[in-house]
DNA sequence: ATTCGGCAGCTTGTACACAATAACTTATAG
DNA sequence: CTATAAGTTATTGTGTACAAGCTGCCGAAT
């Protein structure tokens, strides 16, 4: 569960994000371990820990295989996120101290920065997503719940996996996106954790993907 | 992961649950696969599932050890589980069929049934969480969310590490409580998910194990 | 008497070898 | 030509052996 162990589960879990292994696509431990240079023991480990996040699953007997999220799928784990990102944001507004404040600032202006530039959709894709994560991340950091950190990671970086360069949002959605940050942050500052709660949810609610909306299971109240 | 590992798996974890190793305790490996009857391998990787779910922690290169769950802790998990529950209830409220009515009311039933037979304290207890379980189970999986529910569920079970026999809730706060699911059944047969939320998260935040409010991290606006 | 260093044991981490199972291929019968 | 059954191969599941790391003890030096 060190050296080997960890290299495997942090190899395997990059390729899968950044997109080098495709949604449904099958992982052979053996190529696995040959790859990364580990022995397959250490492989399965990591394996069943990616399987434990939900970012592969397991048929018993026949392999292991990267996650396809259906449209349906993606917009149940955006729901999820509003709940659980809600909940920690109102914990935030309580437990958040201004070094967290500055931090979210100063990533909120990362993102306005990257609408000055002038970039190719696919370098903004990656550096916004790089960022926005980021402000969520430090969210959960500032909620001081570890368990609920842990969980909303993983939720964060589920859609990651079949959501790559596609699905460029578009300037105004980004821009929208970023004072909805801003929102929150205010919200944190005045120790308003009803207030902080509902922009976190709506934030994250608009920023649902497109395309999966329609294909919504089902549009339940938040509320 | 079929018949060795399986096995494993359901009996550490029924081991846990049920209290014969309790909080803090070092789970040895080589004891485990000779009492289960397995190879040291099989009892990891269920170890490991485990230590994903949160039932146990692991520290490198010095062993996994059942999880020891502060008052705040718990406290945090019943809230989450609030936030978490409230929305797969909302959800039910859209998908649910009248089986699961049905079987929602089976166990209110079973649970008033065991308010009029004359029980020690403990078995009430026992027999009581395991009707309780059961409700929260099948509100799970009339939401209609797998991923929702096994989030949930693991959720659900982890304060049980460490509530055993103590924690007699009280007759009173038993009859409440199952007034409360009657109530959420209610809502769902109006297909009524606002209401459906509500009632749920009521329900749980007033089933909080009562030693544990006061050391609640903070009392947050759940809406 | 106390503290530091090293040695012994015990337990976890890793690798590898073998067993079991499922997908694939081929051959044979209808 | 199709369908079914047996054999073949690739890959996962399981067991075991060995390596590495931590813990605690004992002795020596200050």
């Amino acid at each position: 569960m060190t050296r080997a162990s960890s290299l495997a589960y942090d190899t395997v879990r990059q390729l899968i994000l950044e997109g080098t292994f495709l949604p449904g696509e099958r992982l052979v431990e053996e190529d696995l371990a040959q790859r990364v240079g580990v022995s397959r023991t250490s492989i399965r480990d990591s394996l069943r820990r990616l399987a434990g996040e939900g970012l592969l699953h397991t048929e018993a007997n026949r392999g292991t295989f990267v996650a396809e999220l259906s449209s349906a799928e993606i917009d149940e784990i955006f729901q999820l996120r509003a709940s659980l990102e809600g909940h920690a944001t109102a914990l935030a507004a309580i437990n958040s101290r201004p070094e967290h404040w500055e931090q979210l600032n100063q990533t909120a202006d990362e993102i306005d920065a990257l609408l000055d530039q002038d970039l190719s959709a696919k370098d903004f894709f990656l550096r916004f997503q790089a960022s926005n994560t980021r402000f969520h991340e430090i969210l959960l950091l500032a909620s001081g719940s570890k368990r609920l950190h842990a969980l909303a990671k993983s939720l964060i970086e589920l859609p990651l996996v079949t959501m790559k360069q596609h699905n460029w949002p578009g300037e105004v959605r980004v821009r929208r996106s970023n004072e909805q940050h801003r929102e929150i942050i205010l919200a944190l500052r005045a120790r308003d954790p009803l207030l902080a709660r509902l922009h976190t949810q709506s934030h994250i609610i608009s920023a649902r993907p497109k395309a999966m909306i329609e294909a919504a299971m089902a549009p339940v109240a938040l509320l």
